[in-house]
DNA sequence: ATTGCTGAAGGG
């Protein structure tokens, strides 16, 4: 609805994200300590409008009718999210129909998320309030972001745990946006990475599940770290985002920037501070990698994972699953031996994975049986 | 599940 009111609390229910189309959740901490950060304001972002766009498609169309475009420019994308490359990790085709074909989950799947959403945020509640802010632009909603991240980090710091905590960065190339569960301090100060899951049935994970689960945190790590190593710059995020950091942002946004103790005028501003403060806050990187598996309806805890980060081995994922996304290769299903994802997937009648061979044609020839 | 030329994640 019209809102004028200088914030709102949203309610508790994961119902009050319905309207949301033209706004921005501010997660709003308490602003004692963000003061001193209004200082140092005079370098700005480099003022270059990018104009290279679109000309990647005129190159190969008589080839085969296939590779005339990338994913990335069919889906007109131009970064992926962390849950993009985790669920690929699943099943490439199946998250390929997914961008193709939104909105085709089963009412009861449907369920399962919402519940796990809603889930996930009563938790963030616990920890902070949110409030609601108008935006009109991708610049709007992108300084949305940073001003969460700009009261986020001293909490972190201070009191030592923080919940939804954006992220964002070059994975192989392409840049990747995500959110963070949680991070904490442990009681040894290591700084630990908390993601919950939410199950439907109170039982362990398969070993799938547990690897896409794991990839997903892993890229979290990478991510973060290579953000507080300095290696996210505001230039280069410009350029992979296509942001003007000079164009003035709304008021809203202004007035809870002011609100936050932030004074800024532009996005370039902004991600100058974002930047100093990734930088300059000693976060250290991720120490331990952990995931919590709950039961929903109960809460029971299921078991807990501890993922070893195998930097050589996430890159070399990543770089399988990008090399898909920027057009170097055609989608894959699953290997035989998984073809038991496909029972419970919302694409398999039209798979074509599955009509044109790939793992049902193997699993139907069950001829190398070993009598022993 | 929906929203989107992009809240990202939600679970199997």
């Amino acid at each position: 609805m019209a809102q004028t009111r200088d914030e709102e609390t949203l309610p508790a229910e994961a119902s009050g994200f319905s309207d949301m189309s033209d706004s921005e959740l501010l997660e709003f901490l308490d602003l004692e300590d963000a003061e001193e950060s209004g200082a140092s304001l005079s370098k700005l972002g480099p003022s270059k409008p990018s104009k290279t766009e679109g000309k990647a498609v005129s190159l190969q169309n008589h080839k085969r009718g296939t590779n005339v475009s990338s994913p990335m420019d069919k889906f007109h994308l131009k970064y992926l999210y962390v849950t993009d490359l985790s669920t690929q990790k699943w099943c490439e085709l199946q998250m390929a129909y997914g961008k193709e074909l939104p909105g085709f989950l089963t009412p009861e799947k449907a369920d399962v998320l919402d519940t796990g959403a809603s889930i996930h945020l009563a938790r963030e509640l616990e920890l902070h309030d949110l409030v609601t802010v108008p935006i009109t632009t991708r610049e709007d909603a992108w300084a949305i972001k940073f001003l969460n991240m700009l009261s986020m980090i001293p909490t972190l710091q201070s009191e030592g745990r923080i919940r939804e905590f954006p992220v964002f960065g070059e994975v192989e190339g392409i840049l990747v946006v995500g959110m963070i569960d949680e991070l904490h301090y442990t009681a040894n100060g290591e700084l630990e990475l908390a993601e919950l899951k939410t199950r439907r049935r109170p039982m362990l994970p398969r070993a799938a599940q547990k690897k896409k689960d794991a990839f997903q945190v892993s890229l979290y790590k990478y991510i973060f770290d290579s953000m507080v190593q300095g290696k996210v710059t505001p230039a280069g995020l410009i350029h992979h985002i296509e942001l003007c950091p000079d164009k003035p942002l709304g008021p809203s946004v202004l007035r809870h920037a002011r609100q936050g103790g932030v004074s800024v005028k532009s996005l370039g501003d902004l991600m100058e501070l974002v930047f100093l403060s990734l930088t300059l806050s000693d976060l250290p990187v991720i120490d331990i990698l952990k995931i919590e598996y709950i039961h929903q309806e109960t809460a029971t805890v299921l078991g807990t994972e501890i993922v070893s980060f195998e930097e050589k081995e996430v890159r070399r994922e990543a770089q399988h699953y990008v090399a898909y996304w920027v057009g170097h290769r055609e989608p894959q299903g699953v290997d035989v031996e998984e073809a038991w994802k496909c029972q419970t997937c919302d694409y398999k009648d039209i798979c074509e994975w599955r009509k044109g061979g790939g793992a049902l044609s193997a699993v139907l020839e069950p001829q190398a049986k070993k009598p022993k």
